[in-house]
DNA sequence: TATGAATGAGGATTCATTCAT
DNA sequence: CATGAATGAATCCTCATTCAT
């Protein structure tokens, strides 16, 4: 039946056409929300008719993700150089400038992350996001590693779910709740807060932490 | 269209009913998130018939306001006794407390959270959880006012929304997540994050982690 | 997704409406065929709305499937009786009575039988007719089998396979091809030809007719 | 609407084109049937564009009549070679030669066939099956009224249809139902049928099969 | 109040057909 | 002539909601 798996545009003229449709998915999506954003109205926001969004997006999970993958892309395009320049830096710089980049990116997108957010578990837009934060968890543990070589590898596994989980969700919830705190102190404390954890948390910072 | 108001349960069967119904709502949501969740589903897992539940429902966003308000008091319940207690405990033991709680309440609600947190801004279930949100800023703000008596109404705003942020997404992602971390671990992690924001963020503090 | 495997109608409106809506679909597709049965066009001519088709058939082709099995039944109730009788007549007699009851079956409902021959094979409503045919060719069977206990079980099939053909086949072409012949004599010719074949047909004729 | 009646394939390069058009319409017709045999599958199977296909073909129904048209003509060009060389034979040499023919012409064809006799009466694929028919009807007409002068020609029309009718339709069936039954086991038994009926029936015959 | 049958607007998707290149 | 992108009316089907009983 369904014999269309998206299509490969052969001529310029249809690769903007995807373009369009992509773009105008993620406006509808940002502007009124994953329910309102129906198929005929994403094709009319993209100046296409219903048919034209067939031609390269299987169904409209498919269109749904083919943005989450533009999003994905952007923000690697992002985020990935500023993981490999944090690495040669010293921890806390490098915790500025993936805060740093990681907020840029997201300030970009906030009403469309908001969007994606919100969709059910379990497809494979789950997938992309979780291979994008494996991505960044690998260069995050490998950081770690080779600053506290004291830790074990379970140990390190846990600090670095801790800062991936802190650099990624600070800056997503600092957009989408536009908190009445200026960007500079927002990133002041996002790095404090990163930096200290990164330096000093593990076995002896627990105990510390007990007495 | 949407006319009748949520009509008040008087008689004992009638309570009943309506609690069977949010929570076959609950349910289903949780197992077969928003999309799945039609109401003759719902009606069905509830053992009602889908005309019985517009007697108690204005339409289905009445319902599933209705959800999101039972998982908001189920977490209060748990939640703001918490925070008393922390209160008259010192920062440490405070944030265990909360954290603790937090945690608890979270884990037994972690999918159907899930399906909840797929909501628009602007919509009813929004102000619900900010409401909930605003709730427990004030305790914390209280708290930090009175541990931090130098710090200015500005920076204990600041100060505030980041330990909020903290107590809530880090529980949040946590049992969402699922990583491989012990409870006990994650909660050490979680409470030095917090207490060390508590205690040392604020402007003296951002010169140290500059230098 | 799909949950509605054909509800079973629990009052009597539903009865009747699931009645209208069978009725309602043999009537266009013997007026208009095959391609213009949309549902959407049965509802209307059924008098009544979309949703309603799709309580009690999971979809169209289990609503054609339904046309299919009350024009089976209809038929069933005319030409089993006929079988039994002819069971207890001499030959030749019983196939007139055959004959008839079919030629009686099929004239009421010519029209519909042209559409629903026109269907695809392999579905369900070749097995539908393939049951029905088989049906009749038990019958048949047995009958040759008593009047011609000199035939080989492999003739026995063969002969059989023939008659039923002959008895199907005939009467069906001419209702549908409304040949200027009159009925009884069309009938006297069918029943001549199977009456030969009934006696005749098998080793010892074969000679015959090649010499 | 459909205004193009066939453009005329003037050119060699244009006739091969519309030869690979309707070859592949047939193939996909009878590999999978009506439903599935869209226009831009046909193209595809045929190695060209959608928009060829109209350069030779005014609308979807006027390529399936080319279908249709081709089919006929295929099965002309057998049978009727085979009705003439029975005209000159004696009556079941005839008959032998006629069946084998038609046998022949089907077997190739089957599952086309098929997918073609689910043809709405009334368009113009049935009159040109219809006109085949007619041709051959012709044929038969004359050969009976050669062999059976005292027959009235209402009694010829009579004769002759059923002549016909077995002549096409058991053939017909044999292809399409595949029954357990040899090849020739089937010739036999059908030219019997026809070589009995063209002999002896008619007003005589028939009081003998009632008495 | 409860039921469940009925509703119908609206959504996803298809496909015969057109047309710019 | 050929291409293949674009079209959009038409189709099947869903589901929140209503209403007669």
């Amino acid at each position: 039946m369904a014999e269309n798996p998206r299509r490969q545009p052969q001529q310029e003229r249809s690769r903007q056409t995807v373009e369009r449709i992509i773009t105008a998915a993620a406006r509808v999506l940002e502007r009124e929300g994953d329910r309102a954003a129906t198929t005929n109205r994403i094709a009319a926001e993209a100046g296409v008719s219903p048919g034209s969004l067939y031609q390269y997006f299987a169904d409209r999970d498919d269109l749904l993700l083919a943005v989450t993958e533009r999003v994905v892309t952007e923000f690697e395009a992002r985020v990935v150089p500023a993981l490999r320049a944090a690495a040669r830096e010293d921890v806390v710089t490098g915790i500025v400038t993936v805060v740093g980049a990681t907020l840029d990116a997201m300030e970009e997108r906030a009403p469309l992350l908001r969007a994606l957010t919100a969709r059910v578990p379990g497809d494979r837009q789950e997938e992309l996001l979780r291979a994008l934060r494996a991505r960044v968890t690998d260069f995050v543990y490998a950081s770690t590693a080779r600053n506290r070589p004291e830790l074990s590898p379970v140990e390190l596994e846990r600090v670095t779910w801790m800062l991936v989980e802190l650099a990624q969700t600070l800056p997503l919830r600092y957009v989408l709740d536009r908190p009445p705190i200026p960007r500079d102190e927002f990133v002041r404390d996002a790095v404090r807060l990163l930096a200290t954890h990164a330096i000093e948390a593990g076995p002896r910072a627990d105990d510390g932490a007990q007495a």
